[in-house]
DNA sequence: GTGAAAGCGCTAACAA
DNA sequence: TTGTTAGCGCTTTCAC
């Protein structure tokens, strides 16, 4: 139980007045540096350590220079593709010295509000952001502010920004070619309902691939799971959800020989609907992920999947980042599109 | 192309000097603060912008009292656990008004060692970690630093420090009394050969069941997967590792009617081994996971695991850290054992 | 070995 | 509306 009003943090000075001596050599002593007596050394140390003193890294930081910090704002965290995307950026950036501030937008437009607005007052010298792509947008303010930008894994059209990402237009042409070079011809898309760049490029692959394969396109062969990235921060719900959207389908009479989904949990939910109405995957529908997730190499039958490359993508937007930190040309931005890799296996009948 | 010498930084004095005003109210126009013409505004606007301009965070920190910023050391993102883990702090730090410094250590105590380091040069206001425990330790040091520290989901037993776990025993336990009531009589464990008290309880958990339900005990029973984290910063090996490992018991005739393995990853694995040997879960042998990761439930058949509680851990810890560097009671160290839930599925043929 | 003084770049009180 | 004066808490000359 302590009593009294919250007192001023102490400094220097509260341990140079308690010893009698200068601030300068309280600095000194605590620091270690040399040309302090052994004997004030002491004294000085236990008057520190009895007083509380907590040296004031603002004040440091603004003789020294503070450490270099960047932002790094994702929507989600859950997702493994992000996970690995955090592990290289937080990697590169280490090697390069600087530290990650970690903002999880979770896919809300005003949790990615409030990140942007603790970046700018921040000061961060640098930040990395996958949008939410909603209704508003705070990037633009964040490079006015002077703070350079990179984003990462969808586009931001309407800001001409550096931009480092996926080509999920030839990921998806790739895929869906693949399962009509395996004999698919009713082929079916799954996708979340969500109103961003990564998918809309996704679903313009696989109707370029339905289209230069000559196999009529029909609309309701683009099917949006409904996201509910709005309400929860994992993303558990992601294989139940196509799970019921297939049943859904299926139930209607549909019965496509080939799927393309948008990520590997949605397999989960697909295999599971296809087993109950008694499909089998690969003889009676192809199905194809995306995200080469963990598990994907051990599912029944193993999952082809495209393979997404986040640690590629997440060192070339810190280096991005750094040659603009560093001062480089101020006005050049580039769009780097790293290209995914299909991987086959069992569930394309590979 | 710029030439000349890499020019110091410009400051609030070199835009004054240049429009001819006071450093002042070079301060207030550039902030946006009323009292200042919207003439002399725009001059100063735009000889900040023309001299290229950028405010100096830490002086201003130093007036204004920077972002108040948590350290948080992390062994591996791609564990559903931690990414559950992270998604909660960040959460429930962001409330607190708190930003998070994000540090990696991918399970190297020499990562380990330089985040520690960082944290202390940094000097963050206080620091969550989950704890490598290799050769070396190096929080000891961060506590003396003065930075307040919360372990979580291991325990270090050799500091005495504020600490949140899941109750790992709790939940072997729980796990291996419900095999055993499904009628499961000769178990194994699967184990990552990582030298963490986690795992060291788990087995305990493992071997206390077995005891309480009078079953035999043999060391054999207990099967480590080695580790590669030193290798690897994804754990997609993790399936292929206990897959091997499995495959190896079957074929030294082994055939245990029940599975405890030490995470979901595991699972997927053993599931495969136990298809290829023709044997079926749960008829043959009973399977339980720990973790609960997203894939579980829509594995074939669903997965029995050991749900644990990460977000209610990561919230814990926020909230004792939080009273530590508000300042509360020095020395008052406690654990704090948030106990997982099991799920049981079709896997334990629930 | 120690202290006095200056200054890091900014904001905030108070005058003018 | 603007400028002057004081710091914020620390490190760093440069005397003594």
């Amino acid at each position: 139980m302590r009593t009294g009003a919250p007192r001023r943090r102490r400094t220097l000075r509260d341990v140079a007045d308690a010893v009698g001596v200068s601030v300068n050599t309280v600095s000194r002593a605590l620091r270690g540096e040399s040309g302090v007596s052994a004997e004030s050394r002491e004294t000085i140390r236990r008057a520190a350590e009895r007083l509380g003193y907590v040296p004031n890294v603002h004040a440091r930081s603004l003789v020294l220079g503070g450490p270099r910090t960047i932002g790094l704002v994702i929507t989600n965290v859950s997702n493994p593709f992000y996970a690995e995307l955090i592990s290289a950026i937080e990697q590169r950036a280490a090697e390069e010295g600087y530290h990650i501030v970690l903002f999880l937008s979770e896919e809300s437009t005003a949790r990615e509000q409030a990140a942007a607005e603790n970046v700018i007052r921040s000061g961060l010298d640098g930040v990395i952001v996958v949008p939410v792509q909603g209704e508003t947008n705070p990037w633009p303010a964040v490079e006015r502010a002077g703070i350079p930008l990179v984003v990462v894994n969808r586009r931001l059209d309407d800001l001409d920004v550096d931009t480092v990402a996926t080509d999920n237009h030839a990921g998806a042409y790739a895929a869906t070619s693949h399962v009509i070079a395996q004999g698919a011809r009713s082929i079916v898309m799954l996708e979340e309902d969500l109103p961003i760049t990564t998918i809309d490029q996704r679903i313009q692959g696989f109707r370029d691939a339905l289209v230069d394969a000559s196999l009529p396109l029909d609309d309701r062969q683009v099917i949006m799971v409904p996201t509910r990235r709005n309400d929860r921060a994992a993303l558990p719900w992601q294989a139940g959800d196509a799970y019921r959207v297939t049943v859904d389908l299926l139930a209607r009479g549909h019965r496509p020989d080939g799927c393309v989904v948008g990520n590997d949990y949605f397999a989960l939910g697909l295999y599971r609907a296809l087993r109950e109405r008694g499909l089998r995957c690969p003889e009676d529908t192809l199905v194809v992920g995306f995200g080469d997730y963990p598990f994907a190499e051990f599912l029944e039958p193993p999952l082809s999947t495209v393979r997404l490359p986040a640690g590629e993508v997440g060192r070339a937007a810190v280096d991005r980042l750094m040659h603009r930190v560093n001062g480089a040309e101020p006005r050049s931005r580039e769009v780097t599109l790293v290209p995914p890799e299909l991987v086959t296996r069992r569930s394309t009948g590979s």
